[in-house]
DNA sequence: GGCTGAAGTGGGAATTATTCCTGTTGACTA
DNA sequence: TAGTCAACAGGAATAATTCCCACTTCAGCC
């Protein structure tokens, strides 16, 4: 387990990747599957769900855990803060600058060793607000 | 539907809200559970997940979803952040300053109705460092 | 060009966290 | 004490994800 194991670059794994890129959100797996699926009619799902999990671990690909229930997906890897919709889940990247200091306050604060932080900012959307939603959200 | 309802206050919410402000830690639902059915054996886990849904809407208490599988809760409802172990998965809050300068900053950069942000750092903690767990996680 | 073993796949089963449904309980009011 | 209704317990249902396993594919060797 401690040497790199072989990684194929599959049809698989180039389309999951190349869809991936191509996208400015930031899908769920299922989003991908469905995305994947198009050009790829009999892949599974737990391919899918494995591939990212393995683009992710070997950092071709970045995995989000934000709010919600799902995970996301991200062929961004360069570090990035994210804004999420309330009211629709959507996820969005926010150009804000990334602040690599508050690292070493962190760690001087806490007891851990800090590997890294993520923004995450929670609001509405343009097109949300659009839709007069409102902004209290249940 | 549209009147406010009544929120009683049965024992099972009381002891569900004692037990969490007992503990600094950032209990899942489930460890609620457990700590709630010793002194409660026949809770449902319904009620508990129920009633701290109900809790974190009217503000009474925080729900966290930071990363991990499972939604956390938090009876501390000043806003911080937190931090959260790669091994082990608990999750401490942090007392770095709340910098709400922030959300103006991402208002104007993005196109949302910013309502608020979260922190998360991700690191290892002592007990885990102390474990000489290799810090690359897998 | 065919053989072989490891890596990868597909598809379904299993697991985990959470929410929903239904019949029951118990607190409050009249 | 009876009526009413929010809340409850327990189990079923759902959703996201992971696991399992038999089959396929491919790289390297003959």
């Amino acid at each position: 387990m401690q040497h790199t194991p072989q990684m194929r670059l599959t049809t698989q794994r180039q389309i999951i990747l190349e869809e991936l890129a191509k996208v400015t959100s930031h899908p769920t797996a299922n989003e991908v599957y469905d995305m994947v699926r198009k050009r790829l009619p009999r892949i599974g799902l737990g391919t899918v769900y494995r591939n990212l999990e393995l683009m992710s671990e070997t950092g071709l690909i970045l995995k989000l855990e934000v709010g919600g229930t799902q995970k996301r997906f991200d062929a961004t890897i360069a570090p990035h803060y994210h804004i999420r919709c309330l009211h629709c889940g959507k996820v969005d990247d926010i150009d804000i600058p990334v602040q690599i200091d508050i690292n070493k306050t962190a760690a001087e604060i806490s007891h851990y060793q800090v590997l890294g932080h993520h923004i995450e900012f929670a609001g509405v959307c343009s097109e949300c607000s659009a839709k007069g939603v409102d902004e209290t959200v249940n």
